[in-house]
DNA sequence: ACGGTGCATGAATCAAGTG
DNA sequence: TCACTTGATTCATGCACCG
């Protein structure tokens, strides 16, 4: 797990196992160019904020605040940072799967920049993610708002890629049944899981917490996919990906860093495959006819079915369409028609009566389904 | 208030009266050109988002979104966006004050172009500021994350602007004594805040909600300065600002929504000079203790005070503690034990009898504070 | 005067599979 | 690529209406 290839060996290699769960050591772009097209499920870039600090910031007490001072925050102006901007995203979009999507996290300082070049770059964007933080630094000097959040991009290769992966009923089910916000609250990374040097220093300025990346990659990706992260820093990717069964591809400069990183996610131990099991939605269960209920019997021609309200009925014919008012045709069309709307989800809109209740054709699906489960 | 200026009448007057508290119709940057340089303390800016809209949205009961399609809304390209946002942020630049600010509301369709070109037209970015929406409007298809926030970008005019307005501790004291972070909550604009025309349909697409107006106002702006808004729409910002003591430009292009302003700032009636003091006053809220109001006769020791539904009942001792069940203490720590809780706010827990019905005694302490006050 | 139910609606880049 | 079919999909709030 986690081991770390020298650059000059790779040279665009297709056989993934050459590269996989593996931390590329070099620069950003030239490794990007070694990695085959469209290669990897998911992007995630936590790239250099382009901090523009003037002199030394001190809090009240006048102690130093440690800030990102380091070599590699450092631009000349916003046109280098966009010339770099420019150059590892479209390495990235190249890497990507035509149905990958990419996230980048940033701050005010750089994440309008990164925003606007991938609209550029012809990134469909998806969603804009705020990262609240529980407890973040105050603002000493009392200048500004407390700047409180950092900012995550979420798009899709470009507009057209239509089926890239959203775990939506998983994400729903674990936030008490209402669907995922864009505002998302977690503590910044403190505590044991800092990771901190022999001189307990922390070892990277900027390390994310691993709650914020189980959310990015539980819901944007599946088990077994490929994720990349091209500014790998500490390997919180790399350590998250491992625990939830995805595999992961890290590049990183600093051999620091990479130390780090190797060690953190040689000790990660993955979640067996059943946690892993995503829920999903109906979109994701086999196709059910209705005909089919017709064929086995559970509903039969000439039976009456209706609307919950019983305001409208329509009798099933032989060949599994419905009929009514002296019109024919599917579920969906049927139930369509006659509430004189466009369109209609026929299994969940037309019941029938066992006797007691009304109860919707939908739970009639799911006694086929779960016949046809046990055959697995 | 609110006249209505047509664009040829002005021509950079330097004369404020002839402009201040006015409507200037016509296009944005036309309009802008016609103001004086240096002119305005702040700017509120609700430019159009560029949403790029594909087909119909039906909700799951097939009913239609409302949507943004609105002609001002059209724009051929990215380039063309920039071509006008750059356009009407140089104009805004010139017309602003040296020491002023600006502010830019947008979503992920256009704020990341707005802040790339916010910076590289030199202004300073202060902060950006997230409006968590309360109740936005739900992800009907389960395809991305519910979009439920929008950024503001606050921005001074350069970097070297270092004695903007940032009324710091009137938001501490307003924030439970925390300094104000930048994330913000508040619901949408709705109910009779929402202009509604003879239709019973909403005036303006994208109305904002005054709370977050008078947040930004507020926190930026000192009574008697001067905002401008070169997208008035339906004058949220002239409204909150007459209510603040504040004056306000707009510049707006439909007639329609020019109406509905100048007919919706008519009516507002602006605060009283003691109210804008207390809320604008460099120091937080002077504190209240209990004790004061015994000390000025408010309240009486020996008098009873209950709970709002006098469930539970103490009685003030001359010293300015409560007595309880042969326990006694200060209002905040009887509170709690009577309802066996770690903490309770005795200003709002505790009620007195005012002859007809129960009010809470924190009534009592903004009389004192009213009292203190009118000694400014 | 209430409480409960039903309905409308808000800056939205909102489906997927088959032939 | 287009046309057509199948069938999946919503949260908070305000207000009208009713009993």
């Amino acid at each position: 797990m986690a081991a770390v290839l020298p650059l000059a060996d790779l040279k665009r290699q297709v056989a993934p196992d050459t590269w996989i769960n593996s931390i590329i050591k070099g620069d950003c772009v030239a490794a990007l160019e070694a990695l085959p097209d469209h290669s990897v499920d998911a992007i995630f870039a936590d790239p250099p904020y382009n901090l523009q600090l003037g002199g030394n910031l001190h809090r009240p007490d006048q102690s130093l605040v440690d800030a990102v001072d380091d070599d590699w925050d450092q631009f000349a102006s916003f046109e280098a940072y966009d010339v770099f901007t420019r150059a590892w995203l479209l390495a990235c979009r190249r890497v990507l799967k035509p149905n990958g999507t990419i996230w980048v996290i940033g701050s005010y300082h750089n994440i309008f920049r990164v925003g606007a070049m991938m609209q550029d770059l012809n990134f469909w964007l998806l969603n804009d993610i705020v990262w609240r933080k529980t407890n973040p630094m105050p603002n000493f000097k009392g200048r500004r708002f407390q700047n409180a959040h950092e900012t995550m991009i979420w798009a899709s290769r470009d507009a057209k890629a239509k089926s890239y992966t959203f775990n939506y009923d998983a994400l729903k089910a674990s936030n008490d049944d209402v669907q995922m916000r864009s505002d998302w609250l977690f503590p910044i990374c403190s505590g044991g899981e800092r990771l901190k040097g022999e001189d307990g220093k922390k070892v990277h300025p900027t390390q994310k917490p691993e709650p914020l990346l189980a959310r990015v990659i539980m819901a944007s990706t599946k088990p077994g996919d490929v994720i990349l992260d091209p500014f790998f820093g500490t390997g919180t990717t790399g350590a998250v990906a491992k625990r939830l069964g995805r595999n992961f591809v890290g590049i990183e400069r600093e051999q620091d860093y990479i130390d780090a990183a190797s060690a953190r996610i040689a000790a990660v131990e993955p979640l067996g495959k059943a946690e892993l099991t995503v829920m999903t939605g109906k979109k994701q269960e086999p196709r059910v006819a209705f005909n089919t209920l017709v064929e086995s019997g559970l509903v039969k021609p000439g039976q009456v079915l209706s609307d919950a309200k019983r305001r409208v009925s329509a009798i099933i014919r032989a060949d599994g369409t419905l009929a009514a008012n002296g019109e024919a045709g599917s579920i969906h069309r049927l139930g369509a028609k006659v509430q004189g709307l466009d369109a209609c989800n026929g299994w969940t809109f037309w019941h029938y009566d066992d006797g007691k209740t009304l109860r919707p054709i939908d739970e009639l699906r799911s006694v086929i389904r779960s016949g046809m489960a046990k055959l697995d």
